[in-house]
DNA sequence: ATCTTGACAAGAATAATTCTTATTTGATAA
DNA sequence: TTATCAAATAAGAATTATTCTTGTCAAGAT
């Protein structure tokens, strides 16, 4: 498979529009785990035109394809993931910095444990403080508790 | 330390009200990961007066004092758990309810991948049919694909 | 008694996401 | 090539979760 190429393999089938080609090249090897709102504002550049309807369609319509994963490794909103290759994440739980993690740990849950449940994969987050922000932390300008 | 005692250990120096009471009376022992809202609509049943934004300032006070994990486990709203135990989720990916697994699988992440981070935790999710969904779309009601 | 600080209610404001509706388009088959 | 039709689109309203603002209040310190 050439590079950039994977989110092809999901698209069989689907309408090809010049919206939704101009959202999959903005994913195709994309790394940064961008949310609706980065994909909008990037492809809009070009299609002045675009309604983030679309691009809340075309990523809910590639996630139930399996083109994408939808990370909720951030409390604010969705992050999409494009990456085709399973795996975790490092995330800084200051600055909320997303770190990809290229390992397989081979967690299973235990049959007495699954419930019953069809399990379909796993994810791990590590949660930590990233260099910029132990710097930060160092330099005095800790956030007080207001409990 | 007695049962359903353990956020008594995270609110020293608190000023105690009736409010705060009332949360911590529902979130105490609670295993069911309730949202903000949850804590909101089960409080001001006896509380008519409380405030959206004091339950979110409690939940919110008690988390940065380690009392409360955020699970950042729902795509659609923030989960609190109160469950002081660190332990990991099996979530169903079609009606997302949520299974404690509390099993401890010590993975660890190798300095050459930690970028300098300093790691403070982890959490595992693992994604699954439970088997009320699974029985669902085994009697024909599956959802189409609209892509 | 007054001051200070943190907590409060109420609701406005914001941000992310979903929904609605009329219109247009791409894929398919005639 | 053209007609057809389901699916995709734009535009913006609506919804939902969360945060912010403002004025008030209460408890402990001075």
């Amino acid at each position: 498979m050439k590079a950039g190429d994977s989110l092809k393999h999901f698209t069989a089938g689907m309408k090809m529009t010049p919206q939704r080609m101009a959202i999959l090249e903005f994913l195709e090897g994309n790394l940064d785990h961008p949310s609706a709102d980065d994909v909008y504002r990037a492809v809009s550049a070009r299609y002045p035109t675009m309604s983030c309807a679309t691009v809340y369609n075309t990523l809910e319509t590639l996630r139930k394809r399996g083109g994408l994963l939808e990370l909720s490794i951030d409390p604010l909103r969705k992050r999409f993931d494009p990456n085709p290759k399973p795996h975790n994440h490092l995330i800084c739980t200051v600055c909320r910095k997303i770190v990809d993690v290229h390992i397989d740990y081979r967690v299973e849950l235990p049959a007495e444990t699954a419930a019953d449940f069809e399990i379909t994969g796993n994810h791990i987050e590590f949660y930590g403080v990233c260099p910029e922000c132990k710097q930060k932390a160092a330099t005095g300008n800790r956030p007080e508790d207001n409990g």
